[in-house]
DNA sequence: GATATTGGTTACCATGAGGTAGGTATAGAT
DNA sequence: ATCTATACCTACCTCATGGTAACCAATATC
């Protein structure tokens, strides 16, 4: 896996347009940003579509406001879908669709890629200040 | 792999305690911002140390204090080396670590998802605005 | 003595992301 | 007539982030 590195065929970025590759890092950042993943989590646990008051009691922390942009946002990405039923009351709920399952799972893959390497995160944060020759700065 | 969410063991975070789900979502963070990806990037097309002004002048746009808090993150995270040559112009030389070529393979692994997706994507920012049922509000 | 070099740090300013509070629409209950 | 519930939207304020520019240290060069 790294020796793909080493040996020069490290090209990722190299094979996408300038739209692409902005769309790809967009949703990028937004796969890993602090409350899409959250919300795509809760809406994977419920198994079935969850109004927005539910969702918004389930995302410990979160305001109203930035619930509603991220459902929003994972909305135009196609990570959920938004159903509204123009009761008095209006309900609307929202399900995670099949794409977004998908990017989950991939994130997740790599969220405990690096779980699994917390403790070298932390021995390198530790090992900190020592390393540099010279008799320091 | 989706149904692992489908069946309820989607279950990370909660192996976590608090503290390690933070350092991980950071991590996550860390490794999908803009600038850390691509830094880490020409450090590995680099195959080797690279000076602070070499690495400058390789990422298009950044300015040198983003770049310095940057290369200390990575740093302090243990994904790069820094070495300081106290010589009488500074010499700083930075490198990939192992672990930083690591964590650059499973994040280009989730790139490349993203990047086959695309069209999904695409699509989905196309199908927008008829989905709902209901005249709309 | 003035200046350039290298890898920063610091001060200052602008942009924007997030929080809070209030408004809106409408039917049914009181 | 008024209040409640739902899913927002809008305005306003704040705080963090990022950019620009100036400064620094010590030697070598003009």
């Amino acid at each position: 896996m790294v020796t793909n590195i080493k040996n020069g065929t490290f090209d990722f970025c190299e094979t996408l347009t300038d739209d692409e590759d902005a769309l790809a890092r967009a949703m990028l950042e937004r796969a890993s940003a602090k409350w899409p993943l959250r919300v795509m989590h809760i809406l994977a646990e419920a198994k079935g579509p969850l109004r927005f008051s539910r969702v918004l009691e389930r995302v410990e922390g979160i305001s109203q406001k930035v619930l509603t942009q991220t459902l929003r946002t994972l909305e135009a990405d196609g990570l959920v879908t938004r159903t509204l039923y123009p009761q008095v009351p209006p309900r609307v709920e929202y399900e995670l669709t099949p794409l977004g399952g998908e990017l989950l799972v991939e994130v997740v893959g790599l969220w405990q890629w690096i779980a699994n390497r917390l403790p070298d995160f932390e021995a390198a944060r530790k090992a900190k200040g020592q390393t540099e020759n010279g008799p320091k700065n």
